[in-house]
DNA sequence: TATTTTTGGTTTATATTATAAACTACTTTA
DNA sequence: TAAAGTAGTTTATAATATAAACCAAAAATA
């Protein structure tokens, strides 16, 4: 009856993460940060644990002399959110 | 920009629960073991996570001779989870 | 009628996850 | 050049979820 939730995207960082993505493709470290108000540390924990799942890329760069870390979503990260989003809306509904 | 989802409700199982609860309004164990696929064990302690925070109500009784323990949700379960249903859609849309 | 099985759970132990605190390294500014 | 800011990572701890083991009573069976 119930469809198991990807655990991947069940959690509230995470999701927060991937649903800005989705919207905006693109961005860094810092502002998925202020966006998700998260700490840097769990930040940094989350992002990696998403790139492992293969739903991100992080490219760590510079910008303005500083360090600069890019995030991106997959397809494969764009599929799974697609995937989470039908299936969570059976227990919303 | 994104609101915190309520902890209590965002978890594959609570979550379950609640959702079939709140078409059913009121169950027992082993039926929401069953519609659920839970474990016993994990049910008891998810159950019982669900009553402190007042979303159900749990009866243990007897029925056949057999000890039986009835679920019910509480108005304030309902509304709970109403507002999680109203603030995930912000992270799916 | 003794024992094995089934029903209906609870408790305890372990694994996973999230979070906070401490740390690293480099840059800018006073 | 010392202090403060930027951009993170690592490590330690707390919270959560899950699985495994256990318990008690009723029913089935040998």
């Amino acid at each position: 009856m119930y469809k198991k939730l990807n655990p991947i995207l069940h959690s509230q960082l995470r999701l927060a993460i991937i649903s800005f993505l989705v919207y905006n493709g693109q961005s860094d470290f810092n502002n998925i940060k202020e966006i998700t108000k998260a700490t840097s540390g769990n930040l940094s924990i989350q992002l990696k644990k998403l790139e492992s799942a293969g739903y991100i890329t992080i490219t760590k760069g510079f910008k303005n002399n500083y360090q600069h870390t890019s995030i991106e979503i997959t397809q494969k990260g764009l599929d799974a959110f697609d995937e989470y989003v039908k299936t969570i809306k059976e227990y919303l509904k």
